[in-house]
DNA sequence: GCGAATCTGTACCGTTTGGTAAAATATGTA
DNA sequence: TACATATTTTACCAAACGGTACAGATTCGC
């Protein structure tokens, strides 16, 4: 019985895949040992709300890294052309031109909307805020820079839902091609 | 034990309403009984299959809508800006302003990719196909055409999913207006 | 009216579900 | 060493899962 090492913070990538190929309903507690290697008592030691918990917990730390690698550059960096090019570079890694779903989108699709209301909320909303302050910061009005942050934003969430029907991961890098043209273009 | 004189069509609309609340997964035989009225009986009489044949029944059903409503006059119908304008106000319409789930889009992001594959597929692609021939109709060249009409049809999907996580139809609405006024605006 | 075909309600099957309880083992600290 | 705290294993639970079997009831063709 050796005590694996893996603090609580280790199996939060593991579980956020397992929710993204599967969904909440999807990631059965078994697909989820599998995944971990952890066994029901451990994950109810380190998540005693269960599956709800988890999916929480992954969401938190969805939002945590985003906020880090996209927002924060976006918002405060120096250099906000730059953080838009990095932005749009991250996207393309993190999601795996279009192979890997985005969580956050996929649960504003199920019926885990309303458990996760306000998490989901959070996520785009500062997702759109970020990319407005950098647009403004490059000289857009703030109404222009609000809307074409949404559809952006809009844009990035709908690549991956082509791409990965259409499963053809080029779709994804042309959207994105296109909708970083299309914002740098005119000012 | 009183025959309902229902056919098989007339629960696939109600069907998919449960997929498109529940998803795949999440649409379980009691959820579906208590919201078709029917019993697992009668549910298996149309449906040998299970819940796979209903799932690629209700698919089945969208895309003939889609096809006679939208595709067909984008394709062949006299005005081909009038069917541009349709198709948004269509889009409004069937996806309520983003508060209704896209259950293609739905499928394509959870594990039922796989097993509906050909399907999703199909769906896009002709959906983007019947836009790109309408562009092609105004005088757009067919790779214009065909890169604004996929550019259109991810956005749509975008909005959906930016509309129910940030729980606002006005962006559902704005998303698809600044969509329809990039595609009339350059010829 | 009669038989065949169609439809429906109910009981049941084995499996899997999320979750619990507690005993057994590791680990950190003094 | 000894003791408390963390962690993990194992066994277990009731409920729900998708699916099957089949006997009734209804409808339709003739």
């Amino acid at each position: 019985m050796a005590k694996q090492v893996s603090e609580r913070a280790d199996v939060l990538p593991l579980l956020g895949e397992v929710f993204r190929e599967h969904g909440y309903e999807g990631a059965s507690l078994a697909r989820i040992t599998a995944a971990t290697g952890l066994g029901k008592g451990s994950l109810y030691h380190f998540f005693p709300g269960g599956k709800e918990e988890m999916a929480a917990a992954v969401l938190a730390e969805i939002d945590g890294w985003f906020e880090r690698e996209i927002y924060a550059p976006l918002r405060d960096g120096a250099d906000p052309a730059a953080a838009i090019d990095h932005m749009f570079a991250a996207c393309d890694v993190y999601f795996r031109s279009g192979r890997r779903v985005c969580l956050v989108g996929a649960f504003a699709l199920a019926d885990t909307r309303d458990r996760f209301a306000v998490a989901l909320r959070d996520y785009f909303a500062a997702w759109v805020a970020a990319l407005a302050a950098a647009l403004q910061r490059l000289g857009r009005t703030e109404i222009d820079a609000h809307a074409t942050a949404e559809a952006v934003v809009g844009a990035v969430q709908g690549a991956i839902v082509l791409a990965r029907a259409l499963d053809d991961t080029a779709v994804f890098t042309r959207l994105l091609g296109e909708a970083r043209a299309a914002m740098t273009a005119p000012v």
